[in-house]
DNA sequence: CTTCGATGTGACCAGATTGTAACCGGCGCC
DNA sequence: GGCGCCGGTTACAATCTGGTCACATCGAAG
């Protein structure tokens, strides 16, 4: 599991980095928010750990920012007594948040709460629909009872997206987002590339799809069943 | 959306009751543990706002119970500095907790925030009216029981345009600011183009049409019924 | 350093979508 | 009638989009 803190008191970063990494967890930091979200497209951290007052790109504008790449669970800090910046904080979608001071202790259950319930939503979205299976793990996926046919991490990426909303278009700026990160953002070139390369591992004829489909206009669908 | 809310204390149940019931949310309560979970079962709420400290069934008994259940989510109330409780909460699967003495702003905040978190992807509901139903993600139309015809993105734009003031007309410089935005301000001829484009796709008879209708002086309206 | 798979980039084609222009016919009006 | 306005229609051009190919780049493994 890896976490991105985000906090301009050097102090409390190492504080909180330290807790964390001791619990097991990989931790990567960023000291402003500008930082914050490079490591974040850079890393694909599972979960982020954000302080509010930050010079620059505050943690509010992070925050948005991280929503609208996906939905990655974010844990706000603030200063005691600052309940509008809470208020802010959670209509921006924040997940949960801590008030200064708190203990190691109390931030790892929350962290771990966090988390749970991340995986928890991921594990309500099956990995498998139809007769179509993923294995995140072992970077394959299964057609029906065809043999496991390996993945590349972006194919997989593009398999767990469309998988999700297995049977619906999934539009392709989200599709961008979603594997790429905010990078990809426009560039319809590079998932036309990655559908190309997957159709030809998963479909018995890739001109002619029958599961990933595309679905007019802009967008791709996996018909599963 | 229903919630329910289980407190002992009687003076705060009516508070964040009455706070509830404001912001606009169908509230059930329950003023023990063992009531809760009766009510859970009978009226299935979309949230549940569980005292830990309730005399017999506890909040952390409930939680689990509910935990069993589904995965409704839970947030905990608790007094402050009951850090240990917060934990055994959290850890029970409690998706979040407020501490006493809150605000009702505070709680609705994070009420909301459990809420959108809880459904993300819901609500697709296609927009529909009469006989005419617009599915916006599919990209298509329905007219009565005949199969969904798919659309373009221009003529998509014009259906819901239409769609939303549905038997009456809608004029013709407003329909080019909606659809093309100001660019096609005062170019007659694109919502002429479309209009036609799209009669030949929703209409049986393109040249007498039944649904989208031309309105004197200067507009067009969708028949429904 | 070389090799190899994975990924990014640019170019080209075909078909769909959209924009533009021209023409037609009805209508009200002077 | 002649005129201009309007909406409908036809035809064609311009643009966009997705599929495909070829090749460049990158990073890990050998």
């Amino acid at each position: 599991m890896k976490i991105l803190v985000a906090d301009d008191d050097l102090d409390l970063l190492g504080l909180v980095a330290y807790s964390l990494s001791n619990a097991g967890y990989l931790v990567v930091k960023a000291s402003d928010g500008h930082a914050a979200l490079a490591t974040f497209d850079a890393e694909t951290p599972d979960l982020v750990v954000l302080d509010i007052n930050m010079p620059g790109t505050s943690g509010f504008d992070v925050c948005t920012a991280i929503r609208a790449r996906g939905d990655v669970p974010v844990m706000m800090l603030t200063a005691r007594g600052e309940e509008q910046d809470l208020v802010k904080a959670l209509d921006l979608g924040a997940d949960d948040y801590l008030t200064k001071p708190f203990s190691p202790r109390t931030l790892l259950a929350r962290v771990k709460a966090l988390l749970r319930r991340a995986s928890a939503d991921r594990a309500h979205a099956p990995l498998s629909a139809g007769r179509v299976t993923l294995d995140l793990e072992g970077y394959t996926v299964r057609v029906g009872n065809g043999e496991p046919i390996s993945l590349t991490k972006l194919e997989l990426r593009l398999m767990q997206m469309l998988l999700a909303q297995a049977g619906r278009a999934v539009n392709s700026d989200r599709l961008l987002v979603q594997v790429w990160g905010h990078r990809g953002s426009g560039d319809r070139q590079l998932l036309k590339q990655l559908v190309h390369r997957l159709r030809h591992k998963i479909e018995a004829n890739p001109a002619v799809p029958q599961l990933l489909q595309t679905a007019a206009p802009s967008g791709y669908k996996l018909v599963v069943e």
